[in-house]
DNA sequence: CTGATATTCTCGTGTTCACTTGAATACTTG
DNA sequence: CAAGTATTCAAGTGAACACGAGAATATCAG
């Protein structure tokens, strides 16, 4: 009875491990985070990532077979999306736990964010209670696609490089609250340090479409 | 500039990665599994794992430098528990990923289990309505020290091997109702098996400790 | 059909990991 | 202090993995 036992728990965590084994891979880790932001092709993720198209799609291709991606083809091209909200639900977890156990990653944005304006991000519900009486301007300052893909209600999109532009004799009053994909994403911060310069106040969220039930999430 | 960015996202997926790492590993899930039970010793990890104390100690210093465990001593004994509830939440989240994404755990619960009568678990409503009116005999069978850490209010302590004993010349009406550690726990399926023998109609649940905020649940 | 493009496959190499075995290190107790 | 026990360390082996480079496949446009 006990070996009945063992056989059985041997299977069942096998395959749990599975997933995990996904997850045991930076590389993997960020092409996950990236998928959050929507349907990407390989080559959008190898271009992110910094690293080889043949490399993004041996990875890819793990994350599949551990049911935690899947894809379709668009014409010439092969898209990969999370397969489920469950590995949302899942990334958030360990992203979640790692902030609240590894000091490490504390120390990393002390390390490479010492500047004391990068520590006041928007909390989520701050956010929230402004969003509800349009008392902001906010901006969405991720690739015009994602944008495209799910963004904030009553977001605009103002992407990285049209920042100068879009900003160009400001005079509005509103505060201006900048978001990108999250957590480990610099998007906001650079576009709060540039807005700084031109004499622009404006602050960063770190709060994301992940942060928002599906639902309610516009799109276009 | 995007150097910079590429730096930073290597360091914290580097670090996140850890996390993932250490639930690469069937035997480290199992592990934690258990460790969400109640602390434990090295040795009586061991036990339940059927591997070695080297081994499993091996296994324990990973996690504990993941910061997913963390230990302390108790007279000749290094006692090792869950190192904060993000831990459970992290658990769930890739288990529950796991049932939804990954049917080769929904086959092998068919291969182990084709006999329907396991097939009907309470579930996790119907236990707390039942619960709140105490309409069932809720029995725990799990080993006494992890009744003894935490265990469902109004729930009896009947270790598997107990179980004869405990039920022998049994009267009463109500519905008894039997739980363990969990979705991959076989005691209370074992326990309802034993039962339909003696001729007493008994449901398992995989309802858990783990689905109860950590306040109300009960000790000693 | 041909050329072009997107993606995947296949090796080869260096690294990391799991597990076993046997020894070493604490700590407690007599 | 000594003996016993719980735990960890260290070394070795075989398997799994990551990455790069180049070949192979597949699909679309002309």
């Amino acid at each position: 009875m006990s070996d009945d036992h063992r056989a059985w728990k041997d299977e069942v965590y096998a395959h749990v491990a599975r997933m995990g084994k996904a997850l045991a891979s930076p590389r993997r880790l960020e092409i996950l985070d990236l998928l959050t932001q929507g349907p990407k092709s390989v080559e959008q993720l190898a271009g992110e990532l910094l690293a080889s198209v043949a490399n993004t799609s041996q990875h890819l291709h793990q994350l599949k077979s551990a049911r935690l991606v899947r894809s379709h083809k668009e014409g010439t091209y092969v898209i990969y999306q999370l397969a489920g909200p469950a590995v949302d639900r899942l990334l958030e977890s360990v992203e979640e736990a790692g902030e609240s156990l590894l000091l490490e990653l504390g120390l990393a944005r002390q390390q490479y964010f010492p500047d004391p304006a990068d520590k006041d991000p928007v909390p989520l519900d701050e956010l929230q209670s402004l969003m509800a009486s349009d008392a902001l301007y906010l901006i969405d300052v991720r690739p015009p696609a994602e944008y495209a893909a799910q963004h904030l209600p009553g977001a605009v999109s103002v992407p990285l490089p049209m920042l100068a532009e879009h900003f160009r004799g400001w005079q509005d009053d509103k505060p201006v609250v900048a978001y990108c994909r999250g957590r480990y994403c610099l998007y906001a911060r650079d576009a709060v340090r540039y807005l700084a310069q031109q004499g622009i106040a404006a602050r960063r969220t770190e709060a994301s479409i992940r942060d928002w039930p599906p639902g309610v999430l516009a799109t276009g």
